[in-house]
DNA sequence: CATTTTCTGTGAATGTTTTCACAGCGTTTG
DNA sequence: CAAACGCTGTGAAAACATTCACAGAAAATG
């Protein structure tokens, strides 16, 4: 019922949401929210009525109660329990990025296939051998995983990801996987990313420009 | 004349083309090159017509001169210098990630303010002080900056990023930057994309599910 | 050498997302 | 207390993106 950048655009405004209402701010208007998000007023309004709340032409919505009705919208669980496979260099910062740090994700298991990193616990998080997955994801219940390993070895591990339970992949490999359906995976492609970035900061000559 | 999401397919289908040619494949069809990337034929060929390029019925693309053509059509050089400013956990896997093993982009300097890294060189790139930012950008025509500093430094950094030139933004902070219209902005939001992971793995009462 | 097959390129149709524009309604103002 | 104001919620329009469907062409087939 929702559209993806619908999903993506009211987990930001809660984010945002919730620095407004540490600053004590107690109600805001569409536009304000816009602003802060970088969207349209009219789109603000139009995010907020799929999670079915309402706010009231005076003083626009009440900053607590709409994250609370977004939250129950996005939301299964106050928090969310995830996996990381992979624990390299970007392994590594996404743990040290929110192990402890983060309230609605918590990294609560790692796995690798380095026999240097087994067993040991990384920036707080105990890393596992692959042999454990299914056994760690069904005593933990977790649905949702970090793929950080070398692209090669994705779409194999994605596949053990699956076949432990996994129905939701946040997969950082440069490498299109292949999931059925009812599994969701999101790419994270920082190289697609730096060509779009490049692509649009032209030094291109785009139409008319300038040739000599 | 190029939407987004366009830019965001042509350089997969480059990378998915790279691979195919390293492999000894000469040409391809759309369907084919469809199935690596995760879409529809016509969508391929809708994709290819903007590079201008023509396949020929008989045989497809020619995998050689098609990448010419995409290359031809997104790059404004064969390698982009890039800066990296913010030598965090994030900043540190992102040199690792990039510096020496990347053939289209090069991080060629990188900033922060922390005096243990300034001066230094890491992971084979060297860390400026950002006094020096202005300067160095210049000197090596830099266009192109990564922001992997705390949410709180962001926007300020972004400013002083824009007003030593650089026209192009991929940021990593869980905030979103205001720049002037002609600086693009990329985010790249971990947090953001958890969540879209979070709700389509839903465990979602969806619709019509099992209640108990 | 006619026929069938299978592909590209693209106009048109369809589907999706965003924006417009305004009715309706509390609040403030004179 | 009536008028003016500024906001929300939402149908309808517009903009944008994807898919369909088929003409045209090169190769394979008989
Ligand atoms: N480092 C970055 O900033 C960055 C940026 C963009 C994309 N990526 C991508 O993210 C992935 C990881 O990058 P990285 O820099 O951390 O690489 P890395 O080589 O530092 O780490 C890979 C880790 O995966 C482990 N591993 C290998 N095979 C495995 C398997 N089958 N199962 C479980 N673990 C396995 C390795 O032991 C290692 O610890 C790569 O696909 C890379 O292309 C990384
Ligand atoms: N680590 C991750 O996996 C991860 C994931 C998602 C988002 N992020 C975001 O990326 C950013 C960096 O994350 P991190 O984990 O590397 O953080 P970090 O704290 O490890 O590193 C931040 C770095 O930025 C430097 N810095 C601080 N202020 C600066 C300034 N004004 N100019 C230049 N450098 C400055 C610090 O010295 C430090 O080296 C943060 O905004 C974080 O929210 C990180």
């Amino acid at each position: 019922m929702a559209s993806n950048q619908t999903i993506g655009r009211l987990s930001l405004y809660r984010r945002l949401l919730h620095g407004l209402q540490s600053d004590g701010v107690r109600n805001v208007y569409s536009h304000q929210l816009a602003r802060l998000a970088g969207a349209t007023a009219a789109q603000v309004r139009r995010d907020i009525m799929v999670v079915g709340y309402s706010g009231s032409a005076a003083h626009g919505y009440e900053v607590g109660a709409l994250m609370e009705s977004i939250g129950q919208f996005l939301d299964t669980a106050p928090v969310q329990r995830v996996a990381l496979v992979g624990v390299g260099n970007l392994g590594r910062a996404l743990l040290a990025h929110f192990v402890g740090r983060h309230h609605r994700f918590s990294i609560v298991a790692a796995f690798d296939v380095d026999t240097h990193k087994t067993g040991r616990v990384i920036h707080g998080c105990r890393c596992h051998t692959l042999a454990e997955l299914g056994e760690v994801l069904a005593a933990q219940e977790i649905r949702i995983a970090m793929l950080a390993v070398p692209p090669g070895e994705a779409q194999e591990t994605a596949n053990r990801l699956v076949d432990a339970g996994v129905t939701g992949i946040l997969n950082f490999a440069p490498v299109r996987l292949w999931a059925p359906r009812n599994v969701y995976v999101e790419d994270m492609d920082v190289t697609m990313a730096l060509e779009r970035v490049a692509y649009h900061a032209g030094n291109h000559v785009h139409e008319k420009e300038r040739v000599t």
